[in-house]
DNA sequence: ATGGTAGCGCTGCTA
């Protein structure tokens, strides 16, 4: 079972992209974020022709998470649904069980400056998933939780620690946030397989970040020990970034392999 | 060097 997830930075500009990469990476579920469409313009049938039943939940021009997923996609769920009051309804959180494992597709709030109200709306938010977690899950089940966490685990996930002191993404506060979820007995499932450094799924479109390699790795796949043990072979794909289709996502598809 | 690009949508916000 190969699971991915990517943050396409707009469906509607992405789709081109997006369907010549299920072509040939041919994910069973593919975790989407910052879709950036409302759930009435979603492109179901470009999914549908490709074998992928698909479940959105978007707000329009902001935001926005879906999955996709050709094994199965039941018990959908937009949002928390249980668990700590939903709060301000930003469409960030989607779940649904394919082929046995609970998939969520998450983007975690930028924060943009540590010490502003986006920075502590951030943690607030991260605070929630681990209340939902805890009140809806247990460590036992087969779980994924994948996407775009804003959050670079350690310092070799960025490609110049000294470049972001002070700075959102890696701060202490965020990182304990990420570390409660992995205490609760979930790991991040990237480095089970691979220990090396640079291994970026995000650069940023200004000064030819992505050329020079200035990247950091904020894309992760948590998954609970009982899928842990499964994984197999992963990739952060940057060949996704090539083609004709025009202006890449500044995010790389990550996908894990697993032999269940 | 405190810049730069992209998406949405038409003005400036968000990342």
């Amino acid at each position: 079972m190969r699971i991915a997830t990517w943050n396409v930075n707009s469906l509607k500009a992405r789709l081109p992209h997006v369907e010549q990469w299920l072509e040939y990476a041919r994910p069973d579920v593919l975790c989407m974020q910052e879709t950036k469409l409302a759930d009435e313009a979603f492109p179901v049938m470009p999914f549908n022709a490709l074998g992928y039943e698909v479940a959105f939940h978007g707000e329009g021009r902001w935001n926005g998470v879906a999955i996709a997923s050709r094994v199965g996609l039941d018990d959908v769920v937009a949002g928390f649904h249980e668990g700590p009051e939903e709060g301000p309804a930003e469409a960030r959180l989607m779940s649904a069980t394919c082929s046995g494992v609970r998939v969520s597709s998450l983007y975690v709030p930028n924060g943009r400056e540590v010490g502003t109200e986006h920075y502590d709306r951030k943690l607030e938010w991260l605070a929630g998933v681990h209340r939902w977690l805890a009140a809806t899950h247990k460590p036992s089940e087969l779980l994924a939780l994948c996407g775009d966490f804003n959050i670079a685990p350690t310092d070799r996930d960025v490609y110049d620690p000294k470049k972001f002191v002070g700075a959102t993404h890696v701060s202490g506060p965020e990182r304990d946030a990420l570390g409660a979820l992995q205490e609760w007995g979930l790991v991040d499932g990237f480095r089970l397989l691979y220990d090396d450094d640079r291994l970026f799924t995000w650069w940023d479109y200004r000064a030819g970040d992505f050329h020079s390699g200035r990247g950091m790795r904020i894309d992760l796949m948590l998954l609970s020990e009982p899928l842990g043990e499964k994984v197999t072979w992963g990739l952060v794909d940057r060949n996704a970034r090539k083609g004709k289709q025009g202006v890449p996502s500044d995010h790389a598809p990550v996908l894990l392999d697993f032999d269940l």
